[in-house]
RNA sequence: GGCCCGUUCAUCUAGUGGUUAGGAUGCAGGAUUCUCAGUCCUGUCACAGGGGUUCGACUCCCCUACGGGCUGCCA
């Protein structure tokens, strides 16, 4: 018999594996995250990821990934692939779980896949039917169909519960190897669970059909390698979507019938699209990459859903790097209620997490976002990039912000911004304050942000005119925009040759204007 | 249909019987004698509805409405 391998084989308390955290782990408490690779890493994976991850490493305890690739229709191998990058960006790390690629699997409560522990769930099966839990129906779908149109037409009420729920053994002998399900014995009573997040939820398990745990394709179904692998690996405390909150009730009876330790449930709120409807797997967005994509920090997006649904215990902050999540995390503070995703919150987040980058790195992270929009970096030194990163640094609410504020550096611009005009280069002065600006320009020396701010605030008290007077019609000259990273700063790193031959083109626009008006 | 969960500003939320219902994002206005998509300041905006319980309900109970989930030989 495998029975004792089912629930006997490993000792309680600490796993004897190797860790990866060996320092971190020694809580006791052991959480999973258990996503399907079918396709891609859906934002709501992210945040269960997220909470359970800031659980465990708040805790000390282990976290675990298990990849349930047992829908063999939709998994596809490179998908777990898809999961493992999606989670390294975020950079939230694992103890435990699956091998990929070249990389060995660890862990002590392997395999880490649902597809290789197969036999561990159909040997529970077998034990429960072997202990009178579970029984052999050989009801076939015809027969199903119309016991449940019968419920639903009223002709019949009360949960399904097949004839073959007490067969006796010479009539399940009788039907020899024919196909058939293996059917939990759902229990008379009641089940009570103290979800962590909901509160205490109780049913008669009256409400429960003696749902399939084996296919009578021999495949276990999901309720049954849940339990199991969440038994076996001694899962402490399960933190998933709401969705399986009814689940749970049918997990908790298969967790007491195993003979296993019921974890601690707790059920998490589902993030909402912005319209309040389920994150539709169609919608942008609902990949989590897509945040990577479109230039959102992981920092960000970990802040951002973690907050979705938990608040701190100190009140009216959000602005949160990882490990302060870490040093911050409760689970009594989860939410119950479901939260709508808001992109206008993030981007000012974003924004903010972008800010407390060093320069360098937002530097490495700007480079190539440049590159790929048509900007090649390759021939700026990597101190003039820096300077770029720094002074756009807390204009960005997304990285990739950068192509439209930047441009300018790495093209002419060439079209001036049409409303600028008016306001800046209009005048009857036009040209005349652009013919000094030019000399501004020529003899300033050094030729440095600091150097040029003095010169153009000298020049424009010499005048009697505020520095703007001065500031617009260059930058308007300098990059064709009326926004932008501060003039001096901008002009500095574009170099006084550039900024010259733009003041050049500009005066020959503002005369080209004049004359044909 | 049955069962389960949820419901405080537009959005994320704080609030566990007595609060001017707080913060953040957004939005609006002002400021910033260099722009704003940045920054600072001010303002705007909420307890889903109805019954109870109570001296007193956002807070407790019931009902209704709305949203979501489960009800599969999907996970």
């Amino acid at each position: 018999m495998r029975q004792g391998s089912l629930c006997l084989c490993y000792p309680l308390g600490r796993p004897y594996g190797v860790q990866s955290h060996p320092e971190k782990v020694m809580s006791g408490i052991r959480v999973r995250i258990a996503p399907s690779p079918t396709g891609f890493f859906h934002i709501g994976n992210a945040k269960t990821a997220i909470i359970n991850w800031l659980f465990a490493r708040k805790e000390g305890g282990a976290f675990i990934l298990r990849l349930e690739d047992t829908d063999t229709e939709r998994s596809r191998a490179e998908y777990g692939e898809v999961i493992l990058e999606a989670l390294h960006w975020l950079g939230i790390d694992w103890d435990e779980g699956p091998g990929i690629g070249s990389e060995p699997e660890r862990g002590a409560y392997g395999p880490y896949r649902q597809s290789e522990r197969r036999h561990l769930h159909l040997a529970a099966a077998e034990r429960l039917v072997a202990e009178g839990k579970a029984y052999r129906c050989f009801c076939t779908p015809e027969e199903l169909e119309v016991m449940r149109r019968d419920v639903r037409e009223g002709r019949r009420s009360g949960p399904l519960r097949t004839q073959w729920r007490d067969a006796s053994p010479e009539e399940i002998a009788a039907m020899g190897d024919r196909p058939c399900a293996i059917r939990f014995k759902t229990p008379d009573g009641e089940t009570v669970i103290d979800d962590m997040v909901q509160g205490e939820v109780r049913t008669d398990n009256r409400e429960f059909d003696d749902f399939v745990i084996v296919k009578p394709n021999g495949d276990p179904v999901f309720h049954l390698a849940v339990v199991v692998d969440d038994g076996l690996m001694r899962i402490t405390h399960v933190l998933r979507g709401d969705d399986h909150l009814t689940n749970a009730f049918r997990h908790a009876m298969l967790f007491d019938a195993l003979g296993f330790d019921r974890p601690r449930f707790g059920h998490l709120p589902m993030v909402l699209d912005e319209h309040g409807k389920k994150y539709s797997k169609r919608l942008h967005g609902a990949n989590l990459l897509d945040w990577r994509e479109d230039g959102y920090l992981p920092q960000t997006m970990v802040n951002y859903l973690a907050l979705l649904g938990w608040t701190p215990e100190e009140e009216n902050r959000e602005l949160f790097t990882p490990e302060q999540l870490i040093e911050a995390f409760t689970v009594r503070r989860l939410g119950a209620s479901a939260a709508k995703f808001d992109r206008k919150k993030l981007d000012w987040m974003n924004g903010q997490h972008i800010r407390m980058l060093a320069p360098e790195t937002l530097r490495d992270l700007l480079t190539p976002i440049l590159a790929r929009a048509g900007f090649d970096c390759s021939d700026r030194s990597p101190e003039w990039l820096t300077r770029l990163a720094t002074i756009c640094q807390e204009k960005l609410p997304t990285l990739n912000a950068i192509v439209g504020l930047a441009d300018f550096f790495f093209r002419e611009p060439d079209a001036y911004e049409e409303k600028a005009v008016g306001k800046h280069w209009s005048k009857p002065n036009a040209v005349e304050r652009l013919e000094a600006i030019t000399m501004l320009l020529e003899t300033t020396e050094p030729f440095t942000s600091e150097a040029l701010h003095e010169a153009f605030k000298a020049r424009a008290e010499a005048e009697g005119v505020g520095l703007g007077q001065f500031v617009h019609p260059t930058r308007l000259a300098l990059t064709g925009r009326s926004v932008g990273p501060g003039l001096f700063e901008l002009a500095e790193l574009l170099g006084r040759e550039k900024c010259l031959e733009r003041v050049q083109r500009a005066i020959a626009f503002v005369k080209e204007m004049g004359g044909t008006s």
